[in-house]
DNA sequence: AATATATGCAAAG
DNA sequence: TTTGCCTATATTT
């Protein structure tokens, strides 16, 4: 469920929380217990995000840290680990933290509600405080997990729980490289290189609406982004790629990094532009469903004015006025303005 | 209590 | 192209 951007926000997420600590891992659920015991005990040096991938590195404890990453060749990499966990559609991290914790949103994932403030918990200053190395200020305990708690992180002040993703594992430098490998471009990345996404497109007669959610041709994109992003481009999306003009498809590209950068940065999705959002409450009826990423702060803009067609199907497009259309494409709704994408 | 839903992916047919 | 999987939450029976 979540899109690159929240990846991202991630991989952020646990720079600021966790870099250089030796964290306790394990996994109450049970279902990790194995990689759980080859990661505990070990320090923190690296947390990188890759399209949907999060990639956390885990040195031997004593190494020295490097939470950048960028080190690579220098000696020491070498006996890095990688916990690779992807949320796939309804995985999702929680967060809690003692008040000295940097702030964080509660959870980031898959829309959930928001529990309450910090789910922190008064120190039982009884012996079973588990020890870390880099000491708390003051006494403080995580919360019990809550739910199929599949990985816990537990730091010197703050702890991260993981519910529900498709993929936890531990791999080695060169596993790593190859999963990357077999991924597009991340418009959210500095190294993101819009070339073989336009080349990929462009020699391929599957249309461009599916070939955005493929994670080998652009990385990170997801069913909002590409939705929004053929809108404003003003794209069918079931026009093959090859008949789509490069710099159209350079163009989309350039979109998706403001975009998605932008989503980065605030933790929700918003594609719509002011002049395109109503100045009242939308007349959308509200169908029940989640319109919008809930993790981080919410935005200035409402939830129901963040989108141009994703899940507004049968409401009147924003720019135009006809009903915005909805179809179910490769297993995934795909939603667009039949008058506006051409 | 059972069912429907979700911003995903990959293996099987 | 279809199926299976991972989980929490809202809706329906």
């Amino acid at each position: 469920m979540p899109e690159g951007h929240t990846v991202h926000r991630l991989a952020r997420t646990f720079s600021s929380l966790f870099a250089g600590q030796t964290l306790r891992v394990s996994s109450p659920q049970g279902r990790f217990a194995d990689g759980a015991g080859v990661l505990d005990g070990r320090r923190l040096v690296a947390s990188e995000a890759w399209g949907k991938q999060l990639f956390l590195g885990f040195a031997s404890d004593g190494a020295p840290a490097d939470v950048s990453g960028a080190a690579s060749g220098s000696a020491g990499t070498a006996d890095v680990l990688w916990l690779r966990t992807h949320l796939g559609l309804y995985g999702a991290w929680t967060f809690a933290g003692a008040p000295d914790a940097p702030e964080v949103a509660h959870a980031i994932g898959a829309p959930r509600r928001r529990i309450g403030e910090r789910d922190s918990v008064p120190a039982p200053s009884g012996p079973d405080v588990v020890p870390t190395a880099a000491a708390p200020s003051d006494a403080w305990a995580a919360p019990e997990p809550r739910g199929q708690v599949r990985v816990r992180l537990l730091g010197a002040h703050a702890v991260a729980d993981l519910t529900g993703p498709t993929a936890c594992e531990v791999i080695t430098a060169d596993e790593k490289k190859a999963v990357e490998t077999r991924l597009g471009p991340d418009p959210i990345r500095d190294d993101g290189d819009p070339d073989p996404f336009v080349a990929a497109v462009g020699r391929s007669r599957v249309t461009i609406g599916q070939q955005l959610m493929d994670q080998a041709v652009v990385a990170g994109v997801g069913n909002i982004y590409r939705a929004e992003a053929l809108f404003r481009a003003g794209v069918d999306p079931l026009r093959a790629g090859r008949d789509v003009p490069a710099a159209t498809v350079r163009a989309i590209w350039d979109d998706l990094v403001v975009l998605m950068r932008d989503g980065a940065d605030h933790g929700a999705i918003v594609t719509t532009r002011p002049e395109d959002r109503g100045a009242g409450p939308v007349l959308a009826p509200d169908r029940g469903r989640t319109r919008q990423n809930t993790d981080g702060s919410p935005g200035a803009v409402p939830s129901d004015q963040a989108f141009y067609v994703y899940h507004r199907d049968g409401l009147p497009c924003r720019v135009c006025g006809s009903p915005v259309l909805v179809k179910e494409l490769a297993g995934r709704n795909l939603f667009w303005c039949g008058v506006c994408q051409t």
